[in-house]
DNA sequence: ATTTTATAGTATCGAGTCGCTACTATTAGA
DNA sequence: TCTAATAGTAGCGACTCGATACTATAAAAT
């Protein structure tokens, strides 16, 4: 920042730093940083949220751009794209081995290495407030939250309502949803306690 | 991040997240990210630290590329180059009236109100542990921390050792430091505690 | 002094990025 | 069945950025 320089301005430059240094990091690997994060971002993407729009709202960026990034990692062979059969418009996107092998080498680990050696009371406060940042920014500019299932306004836990047992449920898309689709990230996840 | 999913996993992932959310806010105002980060450091460098050379290493690119934002900034009006008359390959940037008329409408200024948000302990917390992370990144990348003269190793206080008043001293450049120069940036810069 | 080497910066080129505007294919609605 | 609306891709063009090569000046070596 420029001005009045207090905390608050010096963890926005901190911010700004911090992520210059995360692009320059990236540029490794042969990939570069937008297809790290689409990388990770497919890791992490429950099975409605896998496809280049998607994507393109998670990145920030345009359709054209994220279908560049996809094309880019299918070739090299990172990725795995097929039509959905039910909606023959849609493309579902999903990782391939060779892609799940690369994540291993992801230079963001560099900087969870150096949160690591942070107090567990510093890395909790951390990881607090610029969680609250970037939800209160993507609020702001209209963006999604893209949180998991499990802290969604329309996730059913089982045994919830009628039903008495069974898988847990989604009441937006009414599909049923396993234990471990419930911790992955959603384009249609609203927090629950807004 | 992919895996262990810790805390400092989600610490990296969440600076991914909000730097590139930076940089999207950052395309705007007639200027690129690494404009704006120019912009931003030319108005909180000291005399020695105004140059090029100084600004390629504050961004972590090339001479060429910091040339040519330098160029860009020039060319908008916002900044001013001029060579040294002592050492005339050298070129001295400054900022123009322009130059800091613009900066007050840095989009960095909308983390820096999200920041302020958070209670003054958070606040405190995260700007501790942002830096304390950038510090541990910087070493470990053999980057200088460009940090104030005053921590700076080669910062001699006014008062101290023979000199008994006067202006404060830099024992790297052997040269004058003004109250406002000590607090600034400079490229030299080396941590006093280390 | 003169030559050599180092330093500061710029010019230029090419690979790649990204937003934008079409455009196709498929589905949903009237 | 005709008309939107939706998911995605293609291709263009402005721009970015790193790498290499170059000029000008300063410092060091002989």
């Amino acid at each position: 920042m420029t001005d009045g320089d207090g905390t608050a301005g010096r963890i926005g430059d901190l911010i700004d730093r911090l992520g210059r240094l995360v692009r320059s990091q990236e540029q490794a690997g042969g990939l570069n940083p937008a297809q790290w994060e689409a990388l990770r971002y497919l890791a992490r993407a429950n099975r409605f949220s896998r496809s280049p729009g998607a994507l393109a709202e998670f990145l920030g960026s345009t359709k054209g751009t994220a279908s560049q990034t996809v094309l880019a990692l299918e070739r090299k062979g990172l990725v795995r794209r097929e039509r959905d059969p039910d909606d023959r418009r849609a493309v579902r996107l999903g990782l391939t081995g060779a892609g799940r092998t690369h994540l291993r080498r992801d230079p963001l680990r560099e900087f969870a290495g150096a949160a690591s050696a942070l107090t567990k009371e510093a890395q909790n406060g951390l990881s607090a407030g610029l969680g609250d940042i970037l939800g209160q920014l993507q609020r702001h500019n209209g963006r999604r939250p893209f949180g998991t299932c499990q802290h969604c306004r329309f996730f059913q836990r089982r045994g919830a309502a009628k039903q008495s047992d069974g898988p847990h449920r989604c009441i937006l898309l009414d599909v049923a949803l396993s234990e471990a689709d419930s911790g992955l990230i959603c384009v249609e996840q609203e927090e629950a306690s807004a």
